[in-house]
DNA sequence: TATTTATGTAACGAACTAGTCCCTAACATT
DNA sequence: AATGTTAGGGACTAGTTCGTTACATAAATA
């Protein structure tokens, strides 16, 4: 058999001449790829390392991690950075403050809605006590972005007159938080025991859509 | 050493005179006590029935269950029976709409608080998606009692003039539960990334009053 | 009294699983 | 080209874990 010079996407093929360093990047990516769905399919003690992929990559996670659970902290390292990538691209700036935090809310919604990874990673994070997440060293001042960004909107919100005084940022981000999360986390069972569906895209936009006019009544009822 | 004849609370003590059936609902209800607390722990995979209890206890588990996953739905069919009792017992009669709803979701959020358990079986029951829940034939039946609170507490906020028209029964109970199920479930994440205790007496108290005031903004603000 | 039901103790084995060892191939360095 | 370094394929292992079984015995029931 001669070696065939093709460019076609092979899975098996080897990517010749790439550097040590491009090798490790490639590889460890494509780890954290296939861990992720295990450990997102069963958590953490659910997982087998055998079956995140074959002998071959089983090889290449201990070459790369200490071992099962340091692969867990890459895993969940990397979708709480994107997550956090993703909510600093908010536009909060244009129109009223009631406006913004609409748009803002609804975002959370459809975000939490179209990566159930993340929804399920902290689930399990949550069911250990959030042992491994502490274990991370950078993620605790990532989150005061979220909080600043907030506290922002609430300052314009109660400077523009729609708002009332003495909401907490933090609280706000709990409630938001809260009722776009658990339309991801607890679909199954809410689905099962009130025989709703939770995730077409018309359930979605009327559940987003929802979700702001709650969190908005209460940050603009005065009473 | 003498018999010492004595009713101290002795956990070695053997209850005699017995009758079978009596000593065969005790003992399932010792197992799925200490399976219960193995089982929120650790959940479904991570749960070791060698060290749910001793080897009598083990012997014990494989005369009365087939095996870890019956164990399993005994456990999470108890914990959902208990809340849906406590449930049917909160007065939704006196006092305006308003009031009855209020008490209603106070009620729902100390109760999440003070069973945990509930929650974590529940978390747990979502990343299985559902999949022993699905198997327990008498949930379904049991959950449209809350739906029909609700409904009924809509249709007398609605005759008072107090609630606004149209509110779903089954989206107003998703509400409620996300806000009241979150604080628990997420606490441990939730507290690590912005710090703050929730957890406390005091915090519980106005998370109630909080949770509350959200949804009553929502179901009698009038736009 | 005889029989069934329940349970305490120990041990077992088949299946599984995280992690390791050896060896070869690919790349880097001189 | 020769030698060292990094990467990984395949098999193996040491330790668990679930589920079972054997055996003894005591209590409830017929």
């Amino acid at each position: 058999m001669p070696k065939a010079s093709s460019d076609a996407p092979d899975p098996k093929a080897k990517q010749p001449r790439r550097s040590h360093a491009e090798a490790r990047e490639a590889a460890i990516a494509q780890i954290v790829d296939i861990a992720t769905q295990e450990f997102v399919e069963k958590g953490l003690a659910g997982a087998r390392i055998d079956e995140i992929a074959g002998k071959a990559t089983k090889r290449k996670i201990y070459y790369y991690f200490e071992g099962k659970e340091e692969l867990y902290r890459a895993v969940l390292e990397r979708a709480y950075r994107q997550v956090r990538e993703s909510e600093a691209q908010v536009d909060i700036a244009s129109g009223t403050a009631v406006e913004a935090l609409r748009r803002l809310i609804e975002h959370d919604v459809h975000y939490h809605a179209r990566h159930p990874e993340l929804v399920r990673l902290v689930m399990n994070e949550n069911i250990h006590r959030a042992q491994h997440l502490k274990q991370i060293a950078a993620l605790p001042s990532r989150n005061h972005s979220v909080i600043e960004i907030l506290a922002q909107l609430i300052a314009r919100g109660e400077a523009e007159g729609s708002f009332r005084a003495g909401i907490d940022p933090v609280e706000l981000h709990l409630n938001m938080t809260a009722l776009a999360f658990y339309n991801v986390s607890n679909q199954f069972t809410f689905a099962h025991n009130f025989g709703v569906d939770m995730t077409s895209e018309t359930a979605l936009a009327r559940r987003a859509s929802q979700v702001a006019d709650i969190i908005i009544a209460w940050v603009t009822h005065k009473d």
